[in-house]
DNA sequence: CGAATATAGTTATAGTTGTTAACTAGATGA
DNA sequence: TCATCTAGTTAACAACTATAACTATATTCG
């Protein structure tokens, strides 16, 4: 009277009652590793959507800050600053010189190296992005307080910074 | 401006003769998805080389823990709990499958749906892993006291939670 | 019933990123 | 000079993400 299937090597089973909708509950809710990526894809999630009609990507609006911050500065060291292998830097600079917002100018000095500098376009875009990007910030965590904004922030300087000092 | 080297008598006015070394004193210092961003790759890079031995990714490691939270979860399910595409939840648990951590159950009520649980290879790396990513955690944190790690972890947590309730 | 529609899983594909090796041009130092 | 180092670049490649489309089942409803 019972099923009369053909017997494969895999078993039949029942479905979980009811789908769990969350990691509440499990290991991974303590885990901060998870929680920093899911943070992270979250607002990254609004900070693109705030930068799409500017085509502006999470590493050029860096790039474009530390440029206007560091006129001059060399590909070298705004790879070490940001954190990000020199190939991907050069790409990157070729965009943006490509779209008018950033020039290489060559050293006299060391004539391997360019200084790096922001066009006009360049900085009043970068003005214009810097308001973007902190509303951006204030869009994505509209849970937390502004205390609780600084608090965040605090923390996490306090776990990258460690990280760049000791190496 | 953190390096304090010996400072010669020369006052040159040469732009850019210093090297900066981070992004202090820029906008983006205080921009909590860059903060975010730079504090979980410097907590996944402790995380991986904790895993290596294992070879176990992040991704790997959260659907783990989730299968384990709910034996018999579908494919479809976990893919809305960690948010990933279906599509790669084929080949991460592939993976496990290959391995032996992890196996398909065809549904007995519907048969387009998988169960997915763990073997007892896989309930036991999990429980080894579990111990492991929590110390890579503390590891990685090592700046935080064990109360600004909670902090942390709360404020993470009402930022990402918020995002997967809206939608 | 059975035709249209929907869903779970899968495959294939292509775009985007991150990594590594190696090359060129210029700099540095014996 | 020669050997060696460095800045930037190119190219090859692996990893990850996103999208479209295919299959097999399920469901809905005329």
């Amino acid at each position: 009277m019972t099923t009369s299937k053909k017997s494969k090597s895999v078993q039949q089973v029942e479905p979980e009652e009811k789908e769990p909708t969350s990691v509440a509950g499990l290991v991974l809710e303590n885990r901060l590793g998870y929680a920093l990526r899911r943070a992270q894809l979250s607002v990254f999630k609004h900070f693109n959507e705030a930068m799409q009609e500017y085509e502006i990507r999470p590493a050029q609006f860096s790039s474009l800050v530390v440029i206007e911050g560091y006129p001059g500065i060399t590909q070298t060291n705004l790879a070490k600053i940001l954190d990000i292998d020199p190939p991907r830097i050069v790409s990157l600079i070729n965009n943006l010189e490509e779209r008018g917002l950033a020039l290489r100018v060559r050293c006299k000095r060391d004539r391997r190296s360019h200084g790096i500098f922001l066009s006009k376009k360049g900085e009043a875009l970068t003005e214009q992005l810097k308001e973007l990007a902190e509303q951006s910030d204030i869009n994505a965590t509209q849970a937390l307080s502004e205390i609780e904004r600084r608090q965040l922030l605090s923390l996490l300087v306090k776990i990258y910074a460690a990280d760049t000092i000791e190496e």
